[in-house]
Formats: C-alpha cells, sequence, structure tokens
DNA sequence: CCCGCATATGGGAACTGTTCCCACTTATAA
DNA sequence: TTATAAGTGGGAACAGTTCCCATATGCGGG
C-alpha cells in the first residue's frame, strides 16, 4: 500500500459523486502533485479487482468507480453524464431470470435510470 | 436515404447481435467497398436520433447498436463482450422509482445482465 | 538497521474508438 | 435540368486508456 494508492483510495471514499478516472486524478493531485494518471489508472483497476472499490458498469464515454461496494444501482444524467445512487431493495422478481437466459452462465445484473439532473433540469427551464 | 444509410440500416436489421460500429462497418464494406467508417459513425447516430435504430446503454469500451427498437433488456459477456435479447415484462415494480429518485427526473432505465456466454464457459471449462 | 527484491511509480509513447473537417458527390424537389 | 440541401470519403484530430521502461519505494528477513 503506497502512498499514491492510499491516496486514490481516501480520495475515492471521500467522494460521493462516482468520479472518472481523470476526476480522481484531479482530486489526488491537491496532495500528490507529481502522481502520474497512468499511476491512477493502474491502482484503480487493481483495487477494483480485490474488490476495495468498484468499478461502474454505466452507460457513457468514460469509466467511473465508486469507493462504496455494496450492491446498490445508479440513476445517470442524460445531459451532464453525473451518476447519483438509488436505494433500492434487491428486487427478488428479477433474480428469476438469472439462471436461464439465453444460454448465459448468468452472474450479476445491474440496473441503470435515466434522466436530468436537478442541475441540468433547472438550466433547461431558463 | 442514401445508399450507404440503406445498407447500415440493413445490415443492422438483419444481424440479431448487437454490432458494433467497427462490425456495421465490415459487413456494410462487403456490400459497398469504398464506404467509408465516418460515414457509418455519422448515419448510426443520426438514425439513432431518429428512432430508427437504438443506440445501446451497455458497459463495455465500444458502442452498440440495435435494429430492433422494441423496449427489452440485455445479457453481455464478461469475458467476449458479446451481447443477446432478454426477453423480460416490464417490470411495474422499478416503475414505482422512477418519479422521485434522487430529485432526478427520470425517463428511462435500463437492465443489463453479466455472465459467460455458452461459448465462453465451454472455452473455460476446458 | 540495512539489504534485497518484488512491486509500484512517473513520464511519455502508443493504441483504440470516435468525432471532426472539407472538398467533392448525390438525392430531391421545383 | 438545375439549384441546393444533405451526405460522402479520406484523413487528421481527439479523448480515454493502456503500455513500456528506467528509476524509486515499501517491506520482510537477517
Amino acid at each position: 500500500m503506497t502512498r499514491q494508492r492510499r491516496a486514490i483510495l481516501d480520495e475515492l471514499r471521500s467522494s460521493s459523486s462516482h468520479p472518472t478516472a481523470q476526476e480522481v486524478y484531479a482530486g489526488v493531485r491537491k496532495k500528490l502533485p507529481r502522481i502520474s494518471l497512468g499511476t491512477v489508472y493502474r491502482n484503480l483497476d487493481t483495487m477494483a479487482e480485490r474488490g476495495l472499490i468498484r468499478k461502474l458498469e454505466v452507460g457513457g464515454s468514460q469509466k467511473r468507480f465508486d469507493g462504496e461496494t455494496s450492491k446498490h444501482h445508479h440513476v445517470r444524467c442524460t445531459e451532464c453524464n453525473r451518476v447519483d445512487d438509488v436505494e433500492m431493495d434487491r428486487d427478488s422478481g428479477l433474480q428469476r431470470f438469472l439462471c436461464d437466459t439465453a444460454g448465459y452462465d448468468v452472474v450479476s445484473y445491474h440496473v441503470e435510470f435515466l434522466g436530468l439532473c436537478p442541475r441540468c433540469r433547472e438550466a433547461d427551464e431558463q
């Protein structure tokens, strides 16, 4: 656990905004100005593999990361791509489909809601 | 409706594999060898905007397209990124969450299942 | 406390998927 | 036809990410 990895983890855990790698990089640079972008990507990947953090499977052109590893779903703003959490019980109705779908060995699923976040809705109304 | 656009639409409609832009390009080139990749991207985007086709909001590094515009969900193989359809009733339980979630104006949602497709499962077992 | 070594880092080059630009062509309607 | 709005091909430019490698660092054993 290097200084850099620690800083990246702290940054992610203290953020509630599901940042992209570039946003994590920008944040961590305030404490470690010489950290490289490659290091940020490398650590985000290895920590995600080890289950310390979560790499979100959402649409959009950039990957997003989450310091909260418990299972939950997301809303993404179709305009600014901001991602927020959705509180929601595990839907047991969905689980029924996990076993026998197109011959797949289904191991998980995720739900993404799409809509306008409060900021963008307000901006649109003006 | 140009020759090129027609060919792209035909290619998509005759495929059940949710191809990426590059795969569509490869397919269309059999009929129109001089078509450019830019034209494929341009037409996929405009047809998606006009609702002729669908741009899938799935994870993975490449966008995928679907000639079938009716609402349905998807399974993606975690190994080869192949995408298949999931037959599933609209889950009215989920609809309840659409109105008041984190202040968002939610307009849609999608579900993506993740797992191993038959081919990859078989390959893994060997 | 220091050594050795596996592992990580910084910097930049390379890669992949996508978008953009522009001179030229084509579809469409008058 | 011809005018013109829209689309095309080719390639350059971009953004996000991964890779490479010489150097540096964390860490367990002596």
